[in-house]
Order: C-alpha cells, then structure tokens, then sequence
DNA sequence: TAACACCTGTAA
DNA sequence: TTACAGGTGTTA
C-alpha cells in the first residue's frame, strides 16, 4: 500500500508522538513479521529501551533506540504504524503492540506482508533491499542529470525503471503513473527513447506528484491509514490512477488499463506518447 | 521479463 | 469463483 508520501505521513506523525517515549513491554501477535530474532530476543532488545527518533529512506522507516540497535520496518502492502495515547481499545488486524510510558504503538497490517528486522544503530544492515537503496525520491541526490544518466544506463520500459528502488528510493505504482502522466510519457516508452529534456519533466513530475501526495497526507484508496488512524486525501487528486474507463481530466479521451511488469498501469492515451 | 510466492480482503 | 490490490524477493 504504502508508497513515499504515505511512508512519510505516518513517519512524521510517529516521530512527533514517540520520540522520547520509553517502550515497557512489547506483545508479539505474529512473530512471522520478525525477520531476524525469535520474539522473546525481540523483547529483550527493545524493552526498557527510550525512542529517539523515526527517519525514513524510501519505503523503509527506522525506529532509533537510546542502544546498539534500531528497528528497520517495510510496510509492504497493508501495514501501517498507530498511536494512541492511554490503552485505547484493540484495532483489527493489529500484529505487534509496544506498551510506552505513554500509549501505545501499534502495528497494523491486514495482508501481514510487512517485515521488521533489528539492525545495528550505525552502518550497514545487512538486509539487501535497504543497503542497495539508490537516491530517496525527495532528497537531493535525485536529480534531473541522475536520472538521465540512470535512462540511458537501462534498457526496458520507463515505468519498471521508476518502480526499481536501486534507481530511485520511494516511487511505488500509484505515483509512477501519476508521475508518467504529468510528464506525458507512456509508460511503455522505452528508457532510451527519452531525451534529456523530457527526463528533466520526468523528474519535475515524480518530485511534484510526490510532494501533492505528501501535502494531502496520502493516498487512501483501500488500507491507506495515517499515524493517528485517519484516511489520506490525495484519492481527490489523481489523474489516471484507478481512473480506467473515465475520461481524461485534460483532454476527455478515456483512460486507458494494461498490465505492465505484471502491475495494473494507467495512462491516458491521447496525453501521454 | 515473467511467473510465482508471501497473505487477506473485496469486488466483479 | 476468479481476479486484483499503494511491494518486493526468488525462481524459471
């Protein structure tokens, strides 16, 4: 589910509430999730231990602790991170509750996909798909001039080129077809059929579509949950995602479905070339 | 690059 | 009953 804008949603609301909080007992409904360590390892290592932050790299968010280790989280698909302030009653689909000295952050996960491991506080993880993470969408590292070199570099389709983490940290399905749509590319366009220009628009578009979904607090289409439980609005802004068969917001022409890299694609195909 | 796997829920 | 869903890692 969780794409940038939504990762960092909820990274901000989880820092704002946490940081400082002291984790007093941690309830272990799934251990599955646990990708490294049994549960009671799990509870050792984070019991008794102060929050001191949460950062975001891409998809992934880190839970720092006042000791050797942080907890690294993926989302996947359906996870989301939830406060509440006292007990709180139980959610649905709730998989690993930490007890702070104030409230409570739960994790919430319907498909259960998401993956937590404990990594060390400094240097690498050791987990693949984090080390190998190329340029946060929204940093500075990501520039126009990247990724033009990045398209020239590969072969393929644009699209699976924005949807591949080593590239580019962040984009998931929803804003690679928003992103393609403002830039006015297919996605089926090839990389090395783009020029230097249209890559510039290209990189104006990610950056844009993620910020407008960042302002909107995310996208909510089915799952989509911010830190305090509540939905996104950025659903209100899209232009081709889950639009197939409506007509263009710009020009009429109706939006148009495929398949692409086995992802549901949509695109506009007057618009986009 | 494609299919499948991991899961559960919902809509066609 | 089947297909599909904001993701990604492995396998053919």
């Amino acid at each position: 589910m969780p794409e940038l804008p939504e990762v960092e949603t909820i990274r901000a609301y989880i820092d704002r509430k946490t940081t400082g909080r002291r984790i007093d007992g941690l309830y272990v409904y799934m251990p599955r999730l646990l990708k490294n360590g049994t549960a009671d390892e799990w509870k050792a290592a984070v019991t008794g231990r102060t929050i001191t932050g949460c950062t975001r790299r891409g998809k992934y968010l880190l839970l720092h602790l006042d000791g050797p280790q942080a907890l690294l989280i993926h989302l996947r698909m359906t996870g989301s991170l939830v406060y509440t302030g006292g007990k709180g009653e139980d959610i649905r689909y709730q998989r690993l509750l930490f007890f702070l000295d104030e409230g409570r952050l739960i994790y919430r996960d319907i498909r259960t996909l998401g993956c937590w491991w404990l990594v060390p506080a400094a240097g690498p993880t050791g987990i693949t798909g984090y080390d190998t993470l190329g340029p946060d969408a929204i940093g500075n590292d990501f520039t126009a001039a990247y990724l033009y070199d990045q398209l020239k570099a590969h072969h393929g389709k644009v699209k699976p080129l924005l949807l591949d983490q080593t590239v580019v940290a962040g984009i998931g399905n929803i804003y690679a077809d928003e992103a393609l749509f403002l830039a006015h590319i297919r996605p089926s366009r090839c990389c090395d059929r783009i020029s230097k220009k249209t890559a510039a628009a290209l990189h104006d578009a990610i950056v844009q579509v993620l910020q407008q979904g960042l302002i909107h607090g995310g996208t909510t289409i089915r799952n989509f949950m911010t830190g305090d439980g509540s939905e996104g609005q950025n659903q209100e802004y899209l232009n081709v995602y889950g639009r197939e068969g409506t007509p263009c917001r710009v020009c009429g022409a109706t939006i148009k479905y495929v398949k692409l890299g086995g992802r549901g694609t949509h695109y506009c195909p007057h618009c986009q070339h």
